[in-house]
DNA sequence: TCTCTATATCTAAAAATATCAATATGAATT
DNA sequence: AATTCATATTGATATTTTTAGATATAGAGA
């Protein structure tokens, strides 16, 4: 298991499109239509579902996925030629603990 | 009561400077020397000293406290010709509760 | 008033980040 | 194998952040 860094975490989450990403991804039923292959609840939301949502380029949505993804907050699945992301549960509790010992 | 702003803060904090002076400030005593005028711990520390610590130039630690404050982590407090800083610790507490309901 | 001393602000340069278009990759299908 | 679709990566530019030096300000004391 991941252990968490504080900093990288903030500076993945200090960019308003990034934060909204891992905030929607909450609840993702009620952001993200549903999808053919793959439940939005259980394996997660694919980039394009995400891309729309937040309304920059492809490249651009697929490199903020990367950099939470880096940082711990979002886990990815691949399934055929989708990739899935969803919130990495499990971390951030872990960090939101770290932050009330640490910060 | 200023009302915290979860992107502003992660901004703020997203620098390892500025994360480490905020965690410094949890203990003045124990990372900043002792002030002629001013307890650490009860009025906060002042420019110069945190300057020492963070090994930056005076003038980006005087804009790098003016940032922390603005997202409402510290609070400073102007005597004579010192400004001291401290944490805030009640908006700290409200970001943290804030980050338990909407991250 | 003149001069220190501490801090804040302004200006500018260098470094990092944001962002997109183009291209590459990889899986599924024809 | 050629095509298509989704995603990742690369290359390039625009914007933001970092950071320091110079200057401004404000209080304390000679």
């Amino acid at each position: 298991m991941m252990s968490m860094n504080i900093l990288e975490a903030f500076k993945a989450l200090g960019n308003p499109t990034r934060l909204a990403i891992l905030q929607n991804l909450r609840e993702p039923e009620k952001h993200f239509p549903p999808q053919d292959e793959g439940d939005v609840n259980v394996d997660g939301v694919c980039v394009g579902s995400i891309q729309e949502g937040v309304g920059l380029s492809q490249s651009t949505t697929s490199t903020y996925l990367a950099s939470l993804q880096r940082a711990g907050l979002v886990t990815s699945k691949r399934m055929g030629g989708w990739t899935y992301y969803k919130r990495n549960e499990a971390n951030i509790k872990k960090l939101i603990e770290l932050l009330g010992k640490e910060l």
